[in-house]
RNA sequence: GGACCUGUGGUGCAGCUCGGAGUGCACGCCGCCCUGUCAAGGCGGAGGUCGCGGGUUCAAAUCCCGUCAGGUCCGCCA
């Protein structure tokens, strides 16, 4: 139905899929490609010629010579199709274009990969022909959600009074944190540019210059190995306000990301609730729980705390219950167990619920109290399965998280959207091998006022203001309330090991700037490819990316990384040294 | 830096365990036939460095070693 003028051009009056009833008796061209062609002799055939709407069927003359993939505009007369032809499981199924002209615009070879979706086709060849890859319906789905979801996110920050600034590509480096893409400077032979990691620093600077409501659809750039869930650049809803706390931050984000997810779904999830780090580690054993499913973690430590069974002697004993898991094969105990050792745990001891107790080659070992509380653990039934892992706390938990997902954890496609917020993660997640503390977020993080004391005394108790969003099990963001008190940086600093003069040569104008009134602010970042990927039920971003690199950070369309020119080589005056 | 998986006409797969002629299936492509198809149908045809290199063997797509490319994960991602 022809309800959008924008469908029109100087070639075309509508889209394909546009052709339906109400434009019946008209005359109308159409634009796009051949999806198919079905001859019947000399006097009949019939084309299906598709655009991102959908496909129409025009009815020609059999000596009409066009093929797959050639571009063509076709003129012709919307009509109704003969009783008993109808198509229903087209939009245009139930009308035909009749006494067509057909104008080739342009021929075509046969395309590489078949464009409809009856056959999955090797990634490897789907990215080196990329512009033949997004014209398939899945693709454009992919993109075209992708836009909406853009749109949708710009359009909640502005309307809740937030102005889009945009940073430069062209930045400083800051040693620190992520590798950085290096930039060489033509005119400053031997200095550099880095591409930003974040736009960080440049949104601070920002709250400093009275934009008190910033945000960006920023592209980031990080030199780090890819993943299914990260490339070299990414796309993030940037955000920063000033005068505000982590909650109004929490409402800004959750309008413009519930906001997305209607848009995307056509339901909006209801309020987003809030886990702390702490409890987010003890119940799921990971900060970025998938919430899709239950599988709680148990802890047995009191139970074990006397325990005579060598395997179970450890500072936490925690327990999972695989409900039906008893009917797991010992080759799947033993991956599992195969697992478990792989992330570092000593062993993994698994439980058969059965009629008669306990099923497990340690279960004679046990008291009958450390029987009774594995029994009950969790509710369990006749059926289940309890695995148990004793170690340090954290590695217990973070064995059991990583059993719970390979466990239960529904595809991406699954399952109902979970959104949290992860709060108070704590502000140095350790000490690197200079026996200086390292930051969990970065070095800009308010501390938790109530943990100001314990900077010194004990750091690693110290919780931060920082928080995550977190949808499904995937991290799709993350933020902090941010220091603005020269004295609160400083001690951070000096916990860091960060000496005045190399606070002030890596961050000296982030500091400098701060001298000058420096608003309390906070913010935050979206990962934009992870939601749409989550939208789209894809479990690889490169599915809702338009021209994504490999894995080893290759363009297989373009060729890129490549050799630059001589010229170039000598403006830079670059020099190299011999491949290893 | 590491572990594992994959690589066979244009595309997707089977063949590999247990070596015996490039064998098979589906789609696509090309030609002919076909006046109501829409996963059109019928007949015929073309198309291959089994990723690449080496080794074992009378003989390698198949076994072994190396290498390249792609993927998943660990490290890494303040």
């Amino acid at each position: 139905m022809m309800t959008e003028n924008f469908e029109a051009t100087s070639m075309r009056d509508l889209l394909c899929g546009s052709v339906d009833l109400t434009v019946t008796g008209e005359r109308v061209s159409v634009c796009g490609w051949v999806a198919k062609r079905r001859e019947h002799g000399e006097h009949l055939a019939f084309l299906d010629l598709r655009d991102h709407s959908g496909v129409v069927q025009a009815v020609v003359d059999g000596s009409v010579d066009v093929r797959s993939e050639y571009v063509l505009r076709i003129t012709g007369t919307v009509s109704l199709r003969p009783e008993g032809t109808v198509n229903e499981r087209l939009s245009t199924g139930e009308v035909e274009l009749t006494d067509c002209e057909v104008e080739v615009l342009s021929a075509a070879e046969p395309p590489p990969f078949q464009i409809d979706e009856r056959s999955d086709v090797d990634e490897q060849v789907r990215l080196k022909f990329r512009y033949i890859d997004v014209r398939r319906d899945k693709m454009q789905r992919n993109l075209r959600l992708r836009a909406k979801v853009n749109a949708t996110l710009r359009r909640a920050m502005e309307r809740q009074g937030f102005c889009e600034v945009e940073t430069p590509l062209l930045w400083a480096p800051t040693p620190e944190g992520a590798r950085e893409f290096v930039v060489p400077s033509r005119l400053h032979p031997g200095e550099f540019y880095v591409l930003p990691q974040s736009p960080q620093i440049a949104k601070q600077l920002l709250m400093v210059g009275g934009f008190d409501r910033y945000f960006q659809i920023a592209r980031c750039l990080r030199d780090e190995d890819l993943r299914a869930d990260r490339q070299f650049e990414f796309t993030q809803l940037d955000v920063e306000a000033s005068f505000v706390t982590q909650d109004d931050i929490f409402a800004f984000v959750s309008e413009a990301v519930l906001d997305a997810a209607e848009a995307a779904t056509g339901e909006r999830p209801g309020p987003i609730s809030t886990m702390t780090w702490a409890d987010a580690l003890d119940r799921y054993g990971t900060d970025k729980p998938d919430l899709r499913f239950a599988m709680d973690l148990h802890d047995l430590s009191s139970v074990f705390s006397t325990t005579q069974v060598k395997a179970f002697t450890a500072p936490t004993v925690k327990g999972l219950r695989v409900p039906g898991g008893a009917e797991f094969t010992r080759s799947r105990l033993d991956a599992l167990t195969d697992q478990a050792k792989g992330l570092g745990a000593k062993g993994l001891a698994w439980f058969r619920v059965t009629n008669d107790g306990l099923d497990s080659p340690l279960a004679r070992f046990l008291s009958a109290e450390e029987a009774a509380a594995i029994r009950g653990l969790d509710d369990a039934n006749v059926g289940d399965l309890i695995l148990v892992v004793a170690d340090e706390y954290v590695a217990a938990c973070k064995v059991l998280g990583a059993l719970r997902l390979s466990i239960g954890a529904p595809p991406v496609s699954e399952g109902p959207h979970h959104y949290v917020w992860i709060t108070e993660f704590p502000l140095f997640e350790g000490v690197d091998e200079n026996g200086d503390l390292v930051s969990a977020h970065h070095p800009f993080t308010m501390p938790h006022l109530d943990d100001l004391d314990l900077i010194d005394s004990d750091p690693l108790q110290v919780r931060s203001q920082s928080y995550d969003l977190v949808l499904n099990g995937w991290e799709l963001g993350s933020g902090s309330v941010r220091i603005h008190r020269a004295d609160i940086q400083s001690r951070i600093f000096s916990a860091l090991g960060i000496s005045d003069e190399e606070a002030q040569s890596r961050f000296g104008f982030l500091l400098g700037a701060f001298k000058y009134g420096a608003p309390p602010h906070a913010g935050f970042a979206v990962g934009i490819d992870r939601l749409v990927a989550i939208f789209a039920g894809e479990d690889n971003i490169r599915e809702v990316i338009a021209f994504p690199k490999t894995q080893s950070g290759t363009d297989l369309m373009s060729g890129a990384p490549k050799d630059i020119t001589a010229r170039q080589i000598r403006d830079l005056r670059l020099t190299f040294a011999p491949k290893v």
